[in-house]
DNA sequence: TTGACATATTCCTATATAGGAATACATTGG
DNA sequence: CCAATGTATTCCTATATAGGAATATGTCAA
């Protein structure tokens, strides 16, 4: 029973191969009806349609009426959490520090932390 | 029929928000056993031994059996896709240009583009 | 109105997978 | 070998959702 329930979440919606695509195509910043789109990446159009919706459910696009057409444009701001997310990470590949160095100096410290940790507290229960 | 078939990317693996406390934990860059982690986060064992297994295959973990133990530890190069994915929009919030002008902008050429865009030749198909 | 066009929605089927419970498997100490 | 410990796997049920097809909805032009 997957109580995830994470739909709407951003990383969820970008987990998509093909919305991504879709992303890629408005990753200009203009805006899309979304026949242009269609003709743009190799999917139906209802797919497409439903794609946008859930982009903009995860507040990925943002979307306008503009006579029969419905403009799509991305609203780059829903993707900063997934940017700040993984943007921790980013000093493991940009200091290229030596790897082996990282690894003895973690080391040391995990075996100082478990002098104190080890068996006698079981962290906070 | 969902023939998405995008298990083991790694766009998935973190869509899982359990995925990412996981991550958290090993966010240090030490290494954990998997009854560390299960103390760490509420989680019970079976599940973070499946939700290791999928950060596994997605390789954002790596793994190595030490004695009973399974010490797994933060691969976070397997993270760089997404890094390097979500870094083309990091503009659109870092520069903070007025985003009057630059709506004005994306118009203009917008404009432009439909000239010789319109109707005429539709994509390649 | 009516018809053409643009887009969304609904119905269907199939896949992926989360979590719980129970259990299997592996390794080590004795 | 055996018991204990650490971890993975399997079985189950329920949810989320992709895509295709058909259709509904909305909007403009004449």
């Amino acid at each position: 029973m997957a109580r995830t329930a994470h739909p709407d979440d951003v990383f969820s919606a970008i987990a998509e191969p093909r919305r991504r695509e879709v992303i890629a195509v408005l990753a200009n910043g203009r805006e899309y009806a979304v026949n242009d789109i269609v003709l743009s990446v190799k999917m139906a159009q209802p797919s497409v349609s439903k794609h946008l919706g859930a982009l903009h459910r995860a507040g990925v696009v943002t979307m306008v009426r503009r006579g029969r057409h419905r403009m799509y444009r991305l609203n780059a701001a829903g993707l900063k959490p997934v940017h700040d997310w993984v943007k921790v990470f980013e000093r493991y590949w940009t200091h290229q520090i030596d790897e082996i160095k990282q690894r003895a100096e973690r080391k040391a410290l995990e075996r100082m932390i478990r002098l104190n940790d080890s068996s006698t507290e079981k962290k906070e229960e």
